[in-house]
DNA sequence: TCTGGGGTCCTAGGACCC
DNA sequence: TCTGGGGTCCTAGGACCC
């Protein structure tokens, strides 16, 4: 049997690319990539971090998720542009449209990222790196933006040599380059070993991923648990789970938020909650889900972070019912402190289309009317097109959460 | 004007049952 | 009779990903 020809696309600082290139198409003369740029949120609503960086910022040592304010301070001239999430969404999906149309077997890994299982594929499409090379030049000929393309035989080797010398390049990383490639590489680098566990490895004695590779199994297995098998297994080049492009079951959905300034009293921690349900039972019904546990969480202005949850008797897509629950919670878990922000998350979620009737029948299917027919305006003619009572003349939106619309792909660690 | 938002998975401790 | 210990569920917190 051949082996699996696997590919990872990756697009090259893909916020600060697609605005770029959207910049370009509005007539603007320079090109944010060849400038110290940045893709940044809103310092005076307090998401003032940096998302993307151009390759001419990263020379400053500006790093994706330090503060503005930092930024600025290594690169004094920074062009700092705000994020245009509907536009990434779009940017996205059309790679992922573009990516089909070589091969079924794609997997979204995240708004950036795809997965492309081309085995079999070699005698329609040549060799694989030769094919890459194309594939990576037919992306830029139609979307105008860069990727990076690795080649192996399982998504972790993949996404490993996608990792490798950026942007706009294609990279192999066939086991037998494991050694050569892979093992060089600093501790750091290994997919999912993240600044936690890396000082503790090197305090071992290992730094590099080679080192890993050849360690003690049972010392790792007594130091890092479970992930700490894992992680050998990714140094050797095992993906493991890491190989099935299944789709998977989404396992919850939340929305959670910074608000611009602390909040201190008991009814505008309501208010954000309520608009932070609004969404999150929206996206719920939308995916046609029941939830049975809802969770709170909350992020202090000291940035210490506590969360509670509850696992209701009857799951539910009720936007009253949740509402309910999660402020019960929050009263729980509060204890005066002001806050910066606040979450609410829907778990154990399963299929809406068998719902267990509960005594409060009467009650639920007035609810689950207004909820339908709030959902029918919102999908018409837009998220704000109706609001509650409570939000007219605040300053809180009546639907919170960053992204309004939902990419439905599983996440990070599921996948691999 | 200093630190986002959306996810998944794992662990540890306590409750409870047998 | 005395009391150990395994299994499972629940919850809070943390590590990691983009």
């Amino acid at each position: 049997m051949k082996a699996a020809i696997i590919m990872h696309i990756d697009v090259n600082s893909a916020y600060l690319s697609w605005s770029a290139v959207e910049a370009l198409n509005q007539g603007c003369q320079v090109d944010l990539r060849n400038i110290p740029a940045v893709v940044g949120g809103d310092e005076t609503k307090r998401h003032g971090i940096v998302l993307a960086k151009s390759i001419p910022a990263k020379k400053f040592k500006i790093k994706t998720g330090e503060t503005l304010y930092s930024a600025r301070k290594k690169c004094p001239n920074l062009t700092v542009v705000s994020p245009n999430y509907p536009l990434y969404l779009e940017r996205s999906r059309a790679l992922g449209k573009l990516l089909s149309r070589y091969t079924p077997t794609i997997q979204q890994f995240s708004i950036d990222e795809y997965f492309a299982d081309f085995s079999g594929f070699e005698r329609q499409y040549g060799e694989p790196m030769q094919f890459a090379y194309s594939l990576k030049d037919t992306i830029y000929k139609e979307l105008g933006f860069t990727v990076n393309i690795g080649v192996s035989t399982n998504k972790l080797l993949a996404k490993m040599a996608g990792d490798f010398e950026k942007p706009n390049k294609v990279h192999s990383l066939f086991p037998n380059e494991i050694e050569q490639k892979l093992w060089v590489l600093p501790i750091e680098d290994l997919f999912m070993l993240g600044k936690k566990t890396a000082p503790k490895m090197r305090a071992l004695g290992i730094k590099t991923i080679g080192d890993l590779a050849n360690a003690d199994t049972n010392l790792i297995k007594a130091k890092f648990k479970k992930q700490g098998v894992v992680l050998q297994n990714f140094a050797n080049g095992n993906g493991d789970r890491l190989n099935s492009f299944a789709k998977q079951a989404q396992k919850g959905i939340g929305n959670s938020t910074t608000t611009a300034y602390d909040i201190k009293d008991r009814d505008s921690a309501y208010m954000v909650i309520l608009s932070l349900v609004e969404m999150v039972a929206y996206r719920l019904r939308m995916n046609k889900k029941l939830c049975q546990i809802i969770t709170i969480s909350i992020k202090d202005n000291q940035f210490n972070s506590h969360s509670h949850q509850r696992q209701l008797a009857v799951s539910t897509d009720h936007t009253s019912t949740i509402y309910q629950q999660a402020k019960e919670l929050f009263d729980e878990l509060w204890t005066g402190i002001p806050l910066r922000h606040i979450g609410v998350r829907l778990g154990k979620l399963s299929a809406a289309d068998y719902r267990q009737l509960s005594l409060l029948d009467q009650q639920v299917s007035s609810d689950k009317k207004l909820d339908q027919t709030l959902d029918d305006i919102r999908n018409r003619y837009g998220k704000n097109a109706v609001m509650r009572a409570s939000f007219v003349n605040t300053n809180v939106d009546a639907m919170k959460g960053g992204t309004y619309n939902i990419i439905d792909y599983p996440m990070a660690k599921s996948k691999l």
